[in-house]
RNA sequence: GGGCUAGUAGCUCAGUCGGUUAGAGCACACGCUUGAUAAGCGUGGGGUCGGAGGUUCGAGUCCUCCCUGGCCCA
């Protein structure tokens, strides 16, 4: 042998790969291109158009809120989003995707009038249509911004022609839906405690309503009984209430008792006051006296008691018996075991009152004072009167029954959400929809809904114990906002009867009015234009309220799924499992309504995204991560293939950590990728060799293939994508990368370009190739398209047209798969000899070895008998011997075979003279 | 405070009906290769299964309580 030779000298005459495909991804350059090139060819409409005539597949999108950037709760839950529309389409299905915006409401509105303060323009100086206007502007201007932003995330969909709720039509859709509950008499108006601004002046929703902790005056305040039918003694004593909101007691109307507590008859000084036993500690703590106990009694002998007000000699209603009445919700946590009632500023006070025939008195305004003419605190605010030396506690005082009072309670109190001030109950007249009225088919909307969450998939189950709890439990739905940017609440009500006006002409004069003009009309049109000539606007009050906007997104299924999209339910509605009482349950409850089912067949809920640590993402933490940095300085394909990796059933974390495990495990399919365009370099369809006539090797790729094909199409069905993402990283590290790959280099360099084992190498990587990318593509939808245009040039068009590929039943070999199996056993415990040979020193490159393997299993050794262990193990040769005990004995040592200077295998029929064994001297010849 | 829900390796996840020494991929360390080279291969370390009790021959798994989170509601 020439001992001068540089083993570089063959290094021409070997095939190694070579394709243009990068190694470094540069994604965020890459990406924006594609986008660009899928725009142009017009590749989504292109993707409806070969799917015309499918199976359609309709997921509908719930409408993100128009203002402000996309955070990455949103990217996720779109992410998640385009991950099924585009499995489904892979799989065949027609899966059309129509973005949609949520347009109306209080955010949007507060934020306008933000903006008009801002240039000295104070609320109410100017005309509404004008004011409505600039919100429509202002959420136009955000539906831009957002929509950017997710179609950066490479969703395919209907960009150009979102669905927005302030779109005429939709006003127009969300107003018929509306009159369908009005004609059909399931909508009322009523009274009831709701969560006020007075700050504000409106009624909020619960998602706009935060609870910070404050410090409050608390007050024990002696109320004297002057009836006690069933304990004839306590006429005389006097009840302890105790409350943190004082301002409620000069509307005082009622007290309540637990009928199942025990109470105490106590004493101090001269005076008998009645509290409940538990709480009797407490009580004398706040009074700081000794209170001895005269007598206990049970609850129930408080039944049919009566009290007085403290301020009883003042007369009016303050004059009035104060009934008391009994309360399961009262208890002994806190307080005193009986309750001050007033049913204008609690829902317990509310309800209980009401059950008795007491109606609220409206006394306390919608700026928070009361009203001018009431005692002791006429026109003051509600806020302004609680310390312990303000009005109510010296009138108290004054009036004997001011038990204690300190202003150190530190409890948690609703506070807007925008103002950041405190709110009230305070009752208001709302327009509800009932829930537990017979709709004339003898359901209720209630039972209707629950029967509906029966017949709908969810995804994962427990998401249905949820929201069956949720719906059990609700009370009736509070439809009405006395607000400006928002669709009508298209009602007259009768002056004489109260009674909200069910005329279909007038309802469809009304829908042709606002959808010929838009809502505004509503406001701007003489009432009369709509009433027709059956009615005369004089008799009838318009109502001006706006409606809630989880009515608006409640009734998106009509006019997009329905009308849109011509379906009568959607697949599957996907969103974080926050919409249990959001999104999720307004269109069950709007379509159970108007059409008595569900508008969904399945709903999948995932968890929300949460920082490093598990906390949530907040800026007061510091720890929000902006998804459009992200996506900058990675890429839209790595945060793609971390939602697709995660569980996204419950909550998921996500970090710096986490992006760079995930950018990792990127590049290693990215790698996968470039090695097989690598080994495709001038691959052509003449080159191909049927699976049958393929070697053992590349048979049982095939053979995996089809079995992998079979797991993930079961986790797609399942929206198992994590575990899709993980069959697919564990066949490419282990099956392919680790294994065959390396077996096959070989071959893939060395062997002639003829040769029947390359061209069937090459083959089964083709086939690997259009298998992985269409696998991966709707993960890594950049990546993909980007690998299939290098394998198959500008004019095969874009990855995301495909289907599947479908598996030949054939490609299955249960035998060989079987003796595949025992060689990759017999490959671990042969990687256990060769390395401790390579920690000797005696070997670097496995190649350098050679074994002797004692197989105790004859079925090994039978398996063994038509394979090229050598080769399946990277060595240079293997002998295999009958043994006993452990399965395989294996014995590594240096080879004595020559290395061919080619091929760099030690093999026994290398020619000393040009160096090459006989398979390389025929490849260079 | 109430309803629902979670906690397994640095990261992402498996873990069946309660059953052997709790697994995988990635990351990390070490080694090999230098013909996938800002790559590839091999070997290895790494876990009190959030904590404490309990049931059981046996608990990551079942029960109770607690801790730390999350969503929704008060």
């Amino acid at each position: 042998m020439d001992a001068t030779r540089q083993a570089g000298d063959w290094r021409a005459t070997v095939f190694l790969p070579k394709t243009d495909f990068p190694m470094k991804a540069g994604l965020p350059e890459t990406e924006p291109r594609l986008l660009a090139r899928w725009e142009a060819e017009g590749a989504y409409a292109a993707l409806r158009a070969a799917r015309g005539g499918a199976p359609r597949y309709i997921l509908h999108d719930g409408p993100p809120y128009a203002n402000g950037d996309m955070h990455l709760g949103h990217a996720m839950n779109h992410i998640w989003k385009d991950l099924v529309i585009r499995t489904r389409s892979m799989l065949g299905f027609d899966a059309p995707y129509v973005p949609g915006f949520d347009c109306h409401g209080l955010p949007i509105e507060w934020r306008v009038e933000e903006l008009n303060r801002a240039k000295g323009i104070e609320k109410g100086e100017i005309p509404l249509a004008e004011f409505r206007a600039q919100c429509r502007a202002y959420a136009a201007h955000w539906v831009d911004v957002q929509r950017s932003q997710l179609r950066r995330l490479g969703m395919w969909g209907e960009w150009d022609n979102p669905y927005l709720t302030m779109s005429f039509d939709a006003e127009a859709a969300i107003a018929r839906e509306l009159l369908k509950f009005a004609e059909t008499g399931q909508i009322y108006r009523g009274a009831k405690p709701v969560m006020w601004s007075p700050v504000e002046q409106t009624a909020l929703a619960e998602a706009e309503v935060e609870y910070e902790d404050i410090v409050s005056t608390q007050v024990d305040v002696a109320f004297e009984i002057v009836e006690a039918p069933n304990a004839p003694e306590l006429v005389g004593a006097h009840a302890v209430i105790w409350t943190t909101t004082p301002w409620t007691l000069p509307v005082n109307r009622a007290l309540a008792y637990g009928p199942e507590l025990a109470y105490a008859l106590v004493e101090t000084q001269g005076r008998r006051l009645v509290v409940a036993e538990a709480l009797l500690e407490a009580v004398r703590g706040r009074l700081g006296v000794p209170l001895p106990v005269l007598a206990r009694l049970p609850g129930t002998a408080l039944a049919g008691a009566v009290a007085r007000h403290p301020w009883h000699h003042l007369g009016g209603v303050l004059a009035e018996p104060r009934p008391l009445l009994p309360g399961a919700f009262v208890t002994t946590d806190q307080g005193t075991g009986l309750v001050h009632l007033a049913p204008d500023h609690g829902e317990d006070d509310f309800a209980l009152c009401r059950a008795h025939g007491i109606d609220p008195l409206f006394v306390v305004g919608p700026d928070g004072t009361y009203r001018a003419d009431w005692p002791v605190v006429g026109g003051a605010h509600v806020y302004r009167v609680n310390d312990p030396d303000g009005p109510i506690c010296s009138a108290l005082s004054e009036a004997g029954a001011l038990l204690a009072a300190s202003a150190d309670y530190r409890h948690s109190y609703p506070h807007s959400w925008r103002s950041k001030k405190k709110l009230i109950y305070r009752c208001t007249p709302q327009w509800f929809v009932h829930m537990d009225k017979d709709l004339g088919d003898g359901t209720t909307l209630r039972q209707r809904a629950l029967r509906a969450i029966g017949e709908t998939r969810w995804i994962p189950p427990k998401a249905e114990t949820r929201i069956r709890a949720m719906v059990e439990g609700r009370p009736d739905w509070v439809l009405s906002r006395q607000r400006a940017w928002g669709v009508p609440l298209p009602l007259f009500v009768n002056r004489a009867t109260g009674d909200y006006l069910r005329d279909p002409e007038v309802n469809a004069r009304i829908l042709a009015a606002f959808e010929a003009h838009g809502v505004d009309i509503w406001w701007t049109a003489d009432p009369q234009t709509f009433l027709g000539h059956a009615h005369a606007a004089a008799d009838f009050e318009q109502v001006t309220d706006v409606v809630d906007v989880w009515f608006d997104s409640g009734c998106t299924h009509a006019f997009v799924t329905e009308t849109r999209l011509k379906a009568d339910q959607a697949d599957l509605y996907l969103e974080g499992s926050d919409q249990h009482r959001g999104w999720f349950q307004s269109s069950l409850l709007e379509a159970c309504g108007t059409r008595g089912r569900a508008p969904y067949r399945a709903v999948l809920t995932h968890g929300m995204t949460l920082d490093e640590q598990g906390r949530k993402m907040s800026k007061s933490l510091g720890n929000v991560i902006d998804p459009l940095k992200v996506i900058a300085e990675n890429g839209a394909d790595v945060l793609r293939l971390w939602c697709a990796t995660v569980d996204f059933t419950e909550d998921t974390r996500f970090g710096p950590t986490a992006l760079k495990t995930t950018a990792d495990s990127y590049r290693k399919f990215r790698n996968t990728l470039r090695y097989l365009l690598g080994a495709l370099a001038g691959f052509t369809e003449a080159e191909r060799v049927a699976v049958p006539d393929m070697p053992p090797l590349e048979r049982w790729i095939h053979a995996r293939l089809a079995a992998l094909d079979a797991e993930l199409r079961a986790h797609v069905e399942a929206h198992a994508y994590g575990r899709m993402v993980a069959a697919l990283a564990r066949f490419v590290n282990e099956d392919l990368s680790a294994f065959a790959f390396d077996v096959c280099k070989d071959s893939l360099y060395c062997d002639p370009p003829a040769s029947l084992r390359r061209r069937a190498w090459r083959t089964t990587v083709a086939t690997l190739f259009d298998w992985l990318v269409t696998w991966l593509a709707p993960v890594l939808v950049f990546t993909a398209e980007e690998a299939w245009g290098h394998r198959h040039g500008p004019e095969a068009g874009s990855v995301h047209h495909r289907t599947y590929a479908l598996v030949d039943p054939a490609w299955r070999d249960p035998a060989l798969e079987a003796a595949m199996e025992r060689v990759l056993a017999l490959r671990a415990a042969a990687f256990d000899a060769l390395e401790a040979l390579r920690r000797d020193k005696a070997i670097g490159s496995f190649l350098q070895a050679e074994l002797d393997v004692a197989a105790a299993d004859p079925a090994d050794r039978a398996a063994f008998a038509s394979l090229d262990l050598a080769e399946l193990l990277l060595v240079a040769d293997v002998r295999v011997t009958e043994g006993e005990g452990e399965r395989f004995a294996v014995s590594a040592s240096r080879t004595h075979h020559a290395r061919c200077d080619r091929c760099w295998r030690h093999l026994p029929d290398v020619d000393p003279q040009s160096g090459l064994c006989t398979r390389c001297a025929e490849a260079v010849a």
